[in-house]
DNA sequence: TAAAAATATGACGGATTGTTCAGGTTAACA
DNA sequence: TGTTAACCTGAACAATCCGTCATATTTTTA
């Protein structure tokens, strides 16, 4: 095994016994307190590996980098990210411009749960963003949304409806967080959601007459 | 004069003799090429002094610290996007959502010149962000876009129109921001800035039935 | 021209950080 | 039980960075 390879972003080595699988979820689970306590400048593998009660030699064991911490929680928001689209936007039982409006406020309020943290990795971004898996990520929530447009918009062109969901979800993504880095009530929330999803609608009701 | 005061933002000194006053400029515009070439994590004090052709006491003898640098950037940005705001949709000479379109246009297509540097300067957002000048830009903003709205929505209530404005600058701020991250052509911004102005029209005139 | 004020210099202190490695500990296995 | 492999430890290292200060130079002022 080479030494000095391209950024890598997996574990370096597979947990094989009981003890360093919890010592591997310890770590992701104290990087997030980290993150939401001490934010993206003081978010050190030390300060990690002492929140985990673990020391940093072990830490390195498992995790090539610093950056391969930050990005594997960020790949598993995505994922997360990717379900909830999957989950929402695929249930057939009601019309289309309704299950985007419900996509919406659950989008928002997924966004305002745990805000520090979130904000703090966003803030960490530069050091993972480079990562391979990243485009990947992205593709697949991309990927939801055009299948879901082939529904809400049957009569546009393909080139319409990839712009469309280009739009939207690049929209909900970066405004979603934008909006999450102020305090919000519900109530809040629940108004600014509806006034995205009055957007969008707006939008695709227009583009579907034209 | 205390030695340690708040986080200052503004200059420690001013300039007085015509050699500060270029060293000061060179300073920034030195900032602004570290920034472009060497990203957020290698924007130091030191090579920006260096680039400028400066000893490093010389620039902290006018900035009181890294992170004025930055914000002074920062806030140049905004009062251009100001100017930008208020030039175009004072314009009284074509409709208020024609006027909204050029407006669109002209800000993603600045959002897409140096890229790189804006990007730099986003991602060495957390060392400025915290700045007390820093809402009173946004708000400045704001007010322009919410002045315009009592054009485009004479009949809507004033939460209505602040809502609107809100999620206009918001959205066009946010996703400027994403859109600009990766390179794109001059046809993609021309289509991708139709259509966000279609989004927001679209938003607009239903608003104004309701 | 001489004193005072403004400006410029860059070596250095103090601090933090990412990562490694040699050597110990625990569990699996034959 | 003895051997091997997996696992854990934390002191130490090499970089890097921010910001200061005593000193030197230039400009202004009297």
């Amino acid at each position: 095994m080479s030494d000095t390879e391209n950024p890598r972003i997996s574990l370096r080595k597979a947990p094989q016994q009981a003890r360093s699988t919890e010592l591997v979820a310890a770590i992701l689970e104290a990087a997030v307190q980290v993150l939401a306590t001490e934010g993206a400048q003081r978010f050190t593998t030390a300060r990690v590996a002492e929140r985990a009660g673990v020391s940093i030699g072990s830490l390195y064991q498992y995790f090539p980098n610093k950056a391969a911490i930050l990005f594997r929680l960020q790949r598993d928001e995505w994922r997360r990210t990717s379900e909830l689209l999957h989950g929402v936007l695929e249930d057939v039982r009601n019309p289309p411009l309704e299950r985007l409006r419900t996509l919406v406020h659950a989008f928002i309020r997924s966004e305002c749960e745990e805000a520090a943290m979130r904000i703090a990795l966003n803030d960490a971004a530069p050091l993972y963003r480079d990562a391979p898996e990243a485009q990947e990520a992205k593709a697949a929530g991309d990927h939801i949304v055009e299948v879901f447009m082939r529904e809400a918009l049957p009569d546009a062109s393909a080139a319409t409806r990839a712009l469309a969901a280009d739009l939207i979800t690049t929209t909900l993504g970066s405004v979603g967080k934008r909006f999450s880095e102020s305090p919000r009530t519900s109530a809040e929330i629940t108004t600014y959601a509806d006034a995205m999803a009055d957007m969008f609608c707006a939008y695709l009701v227009g583009l579907g007459h034209a």
